[in-house]
DNA sequence: TATGAATGAGCTTTCATTCAT
DNA sequence: CATGAATGAAAGCTCATTCAT
């Protein structure tokens, strides 16, 4: 009836990730992501075989949306300690702003990365981001600029948790402390602290 | 069979966190739970009534253990610098030792904190966690041995999330990184890392 | 609600072996059992787990009952070609008086046999028949009145095809035919006929 | 793809009559259908307008090619007992030349010739391989050399039992007996044995 | 002649839960 | 205190078939 394929797939997709990303995979309901994408659970098993593949086309279509948010990111021409903040900022507010995308992590992480292990065409899709911070903290250490102990993948690992931990939990956060972490003004002071954080630890002890 | 209701309980409600750490809510399977307790589907219903009555009891349990273990934690007698580094320490011990804590918390996550914040004993069993930094940060500040911008939540925040992304991530994270997170000694060298980053940025700028 | 386990599984059981021999294992419906069981489809699940598990414990139910049935069967006391006769005449009366035996077999044999070959109880269900003309023949051939060179296995064979084909393809014979197989007379004719044969064939050529 | 019409409804048909010997009709997939047909599932629905009418195109077929084959069959020329051995040979083989034949029809019969009690062309079909023996057995009787009271319509049911049941239940009789009747030799030794009662049985008791 | 897209209906199976003793 | 039997509701998925070009 819609004759438009490749929309109907897209919203089927689209649908899921918001599906899955507010109730994990065994919580997720064909009817429903058939609905909000205004199509037929018979569509979706028409386009995906399975809720698995859904799920695993889910998170690919998650990480490829980061990989290419990260095309814009031009650290070159930063001042080494610049790139970091600049580069952290980038990650944080990728966070901040694509909530499903840290659900679903969450969601993956509670199957024990069952999907992306024997993903194909994930790992190709992650690797560009770590190579950016490396290249980063390289220069940085060659130019004097950064610690020269400094190990780019745990600066990373890092890096990532400071502002990860705030959107993934935001929910037991404000529950528990009380403290509205979802909103603007908290985000950013929490933000700023971690950038100084992040400088001061990257930073050489002169 | 066993005539002890209160062992048959504390199985079932030990397999029930198992189980909700390893499937999340909506995947968690009720005879699972009956098997791992060696007990029947039935007595769950007898002893918790619901799942998600025992989902509540799984949550109320392991933040009562937080709670308990954070009692042995004596920062009193510490150096405010000391006593921070203590206190990470322990938090992200916790985390690491207790991957099914970090899980439930995820899970609860996943449903926006839905039992939490309805929940009447929890704000009190996070409480007390919170004001210990809190006295620290205080007696800190009042030596000059602190930041006297420092905000105790905002640090707590900022602790929590240096330990508790790599536990909660790790699957993610090897798989895609190839980063063996789980191992001790990365573990232990990311734990060195982050505790050199907090306590550069709680020391004062003199 | 009925609180007799027992007789709920048999009627489920034998709705079944009906529905099976009607419609075969892949054209059986779930609902139509449970309705000539007078129960619900939940409980066909509940005894029996899987539509193919059901399909086999209808199998061995039907193969039991030929078992059961034989054992009435008292060879011993007759002459050997006498009791040739009252075997011959004993199998196709079950066949004849058992058409959902034939068509479960049918059914089976469309399959290859894939269910009864991973069966644990099944061989022992059908050994003792054979078993029973062995030792027939054998007695016969030892008194000088059966053919030395006659094969009992083989004769089993020739004995069962003569009385299961009228029985099996009754409804394509009477379509093509016109011959009304299914009818007392006319299958009394038949065996009449077949006695013949296989009497002819047992004694010895003297 | 192939500008071939009439190669692609034939694959088709081919395609159909193995599937429905596999599986019956309940049990036989469109999908597999078109696979091995290396056409679509839509061109099975453009030639044949449904599954059941497909069923219908492969039955006729499989009994249109029994038909042809008899067509070889030159009895006319044998003396009566010679003939009737050559009869029973030919079924004999085509039966174990052509399982799926023998397939088909017991799925039929699973059907109660639902389709072949409403087809057109099958009585036609079948009328003459009947005829053949009926005209055989009236030379032989005449000639004094068949027995005066053969019913030639049994003996051909008679003759087709002892060659149908070993292919049509060469599965369950090879799980059940461990007699590996699909074998040429055992084959052999049970048409034989077929042979020498039949012949047995028409013979007048001179 | 040929075909990719779409679909309603229904199938087997699972799940959390309650009944009855 | 404990449990075997029973179940309504729904979930994921499949099937034969039709639409639209």
């Amino acid at each position: 009836m819609k004759r438009d394929p490749q929309a109907t797939r897209k919203r089927i997709l689209e649908a899921a990730i918001s599906e899955f990303a507010q109730y994990g995979l065994a919580g997720a309901r064909g009817d429903r992501i058939a609905q909000a994408a205004q199509s037929s659970e018979r569509m979706v098993y028409y386009y995906f075989d399975s809720k698995e593949l859904l799920y695993r086309a889910a998170l690919e279509k998650v990480y490829g949306d980061l990989r290419d948010a990260e095309q814009a990111l031009a650290l070159d021409g930063l001042e080494p300690l610049a790139a970091v903040a600049a580069f952290s900022r980038f990650v944080w507010r990728y966070y901040a702003q694509h909530p499903e995308f840290v659900s679903l992590l969450n969601t993956e992480n509670l199957r024990q990365a069952q999907t992306l292990r024997t993903s194909e065409q994930l790992p190709e899709l992650v690797a560009p981001i770590v190579a950016l911070l490396k290249a980063v903290v390289a220069r940085g250490q060659h130019a004097g600029k950064l610690r020269a102990e400094l190990d780019a993948v745990r600066l990373y690992v890092l890096i990532a948790s400071l502002g990860y931990f705030v959107v993934s939990n935001q929910h037991t956060l404000s529950a528990v402390l009380g403290y509205p972490v979802a909103e603007q003004r908290s985000m950013q002071a929490l933000a700023d602290d971690a950038l100084g954080m992040v400088l001061a630890f990257v930073k050489p002890l002169d």
